[in-house]
DNA sequence: AGCCTGTATGTAAACGTTTTCATGCGCGAT
DNA sequence: ATCGCGCATGAAAACGTTTACATACAGGCT
């Protein structure tokens, strides 16, 4: 009736409920007959071994947890499956945080995975070192995503944002455009400032030409199409507008369709990320290549790296290259042909 | 240095560990005074209750299990959403074991969530009613989403696809389509199963006039693809096209661009699921509604009951209804106007 | 034959909590 | 004054495992 144990496994076996537990596991120190009547026993009888008991004793969960933003768009839902994908190959769980409105709620979310995971993957905006210095415990160990975070003492994965922004604004320029303006991510995003970073550095390499043109956004597609009327009404067009993300860019294209706009023949337009969507809407768009399933899969793989050697290892940053993809947006094949 | 424990706490509150307890937990049982001390010591200590020594003990573990497939594309990520904002609301943790290939593999998921969940969510094409009596421990509760399993052990949560399939042949009927094909999702897939259903009855209904036309396919868009150009090699051309998903629907969509039809003057196309890329393609996706994130949510919340009520309350199989959303791909301005 | 070594098994401690039960104390009612 | 009652507190059991240690036994060595 109630939950089966181990010891009612030892009784059907008639053995200690050492050896059932050495049969089920290791299974060496158990003779090939003990070890054939304790799986025996335990068949018959259902027996799952407690979860809680099992981890309370070896302080292994064989879980991961990850501390994520509101799960909302393409991103974070190919981003989840990357992790998941690598978390399965290698046998580990995952528990789930994320919609954390507030420093505190992150605190709060983090603290309560403490003893139910063996290590954490974060993703968020509200933590940086004295954060983690307070809230997450010493011997955990952590990978951080796209974070500014710059201390050895965190094992830190980010994607080249600058190297991406500052490649699109040159594929721009290349296919003719001189006036680019550009739409910014969120103040507090390390991704959102790293690529208003790349885009300004590019663009200063022309200066004696043309000066920056940003608009502020943050990330969603409302706030692009904003943007975009916001850019038609400037007195001198730009020829080009780059979005910090791709839903700003979806935003943005809607706002100039809307206005009646061609696009890429009146106006040129880029995202960065590269989410499924960019293919399927019309024009396709220009962006910039992120793996986001890979980066799922990387974070996941150097977090288990950092489970198995228990020597804590120079916790060494990484950076994800990214590729511009080019589309019909950027209007590309006008100036090839 | 090593991990803290309620027994420091103890220690430096100069009480026992039971009143430790009894301050942190309820509070109720112990002096104000006390109360006040103890929760200054375990500040102090920084001190994190371990969460397995507790769910052993309980046996609560404040965390609910979501069994899912692949989760791959936008349907996924927006039941995990929905299901995350529930949970976050109540407090509760989730932990996510998908992409399963086989039975056996998620038999084993099911298994190894054994006393680390408090209920589960399931949403699994190899789940049927004896699956579940030897793979679910009987007093685990759980809700099945989207399931053919009728049985009332379990509590089952399902999307009206018969109603929603019938309600779209009937729009596509009104608009002024006579012949209208139907590609229908994987085999063994029950919301597919019902969709095809939903389409053969509504289509039966004009049975004199024209007879049902099904082409295969498994929910991809590539299959949507396929099933596009095999439409377009027979000898009677159908006037719409009804995918039993959204994503066959885009790959079936770009499969008529290709041959240069256009969409809807020259072939209509309706979709499922409402996922959110059917606003943004060209032509805009008429398809039937789904409220995924609500799914998500009230499976949570029917789940959250169930945990609450330690009496069996006998599981009512419920249905969330859906409705058609028309936008452009069904042509149904053409006719109206 | 005696000893030592290795191996299968069992006993019991340990993991960090919550909770039951007993204890002792103060205080109002008789 | 005594009794009893409520309440804060502490001691210890319990949850279900794993594992260190003890034990016993078999067999190969000298």
């Amino acid at each position: 009736m109630a939950t089966i144990t181990i010891k009612d496994v030892a009784r059907e076996a008639k053995v200690s409920v050492a050896s059932v537990s050495r049969a089920l596991n290791g299974g060496s120190g158990v003779t090939e007959e003990t070890g054939q009547r304790v799986r025996e026993a335990a068949a018959k009888l259902h027996y799952i071994p407690h979860a809680a008991a099992r981890m309370l004793i070896t302080r292994r969960s064989n879980t991961i947890g990850a501390l994520l933003p509101d799960l909302y768009g393409e991103f974070f839902s190919e981003l989840i499956r990357g992790i998941d994908l690598a978390a399965r190959a290698r046998g580990l769980h995952l528990l789930i945080s994320s919609s954390h409105d507030g420093v505190a709620e992150a605190a709060a979310a983090l603290r309560a995975m403490q003893g139910r995971v063996d290590g954490m993957l974060i993703l968020s905006e509200h933590v940086d070192a004295a954060f983690l210095r307070s809230n997450l415990p010493k011997h955990l160990p952590a990978v951080l995503l796209n974070s500014a975070v710059k201390s050895s003492a965190y094992d830190v994965l980010n994607v080249d944002n600058f190297a991406g922004a500052s490649a699109m604004v040159k594929h721009l320029r290349e296919v003719g455009h001189q006036r680019i303006a550009f739409i910014a991510g969120p103040e507090h995003n390390y991704d959102a400032r790293q690529r208003d970073k790349g885009y300004r550095a590019a663009m200063a390499q022309y200066a004696a030409e043309v000066s920056a043109n940003v608009i502020s956004g943050d990330f969603s597609e409302e706030s692009g199409y904003r943007a975009g009327l916001e850019l038609l009404r400037q007195k001198v067009r730009p020829q080009a507008v780059f979005a910090a993300n791709d839903m700003m860019a979806v935003g943005c294209m809607n706002a100039f369709k809307q206005a009646g706009l061609d696009v890429p023949r009146d106006i040129a337009l880029a995202g960065f990320d590269d989410i499924p969507i960019t293919r399927y809407i019309a024009p396709t768009l220009t962006t910039v290549r992120v793996r986001i399933v890979d980066l799922g899969r990387t974070a996941l793989e150097r977090l288990a790296a950092l489970l198995e050697n228990t020597e804590p290892s120079a916790a060494s940053p990484h950076t994800l290259g990214c590729e511009i993809v080019v589309r019909e947006s950027s209007g590309a094949n006008r100036k090839t042909r």
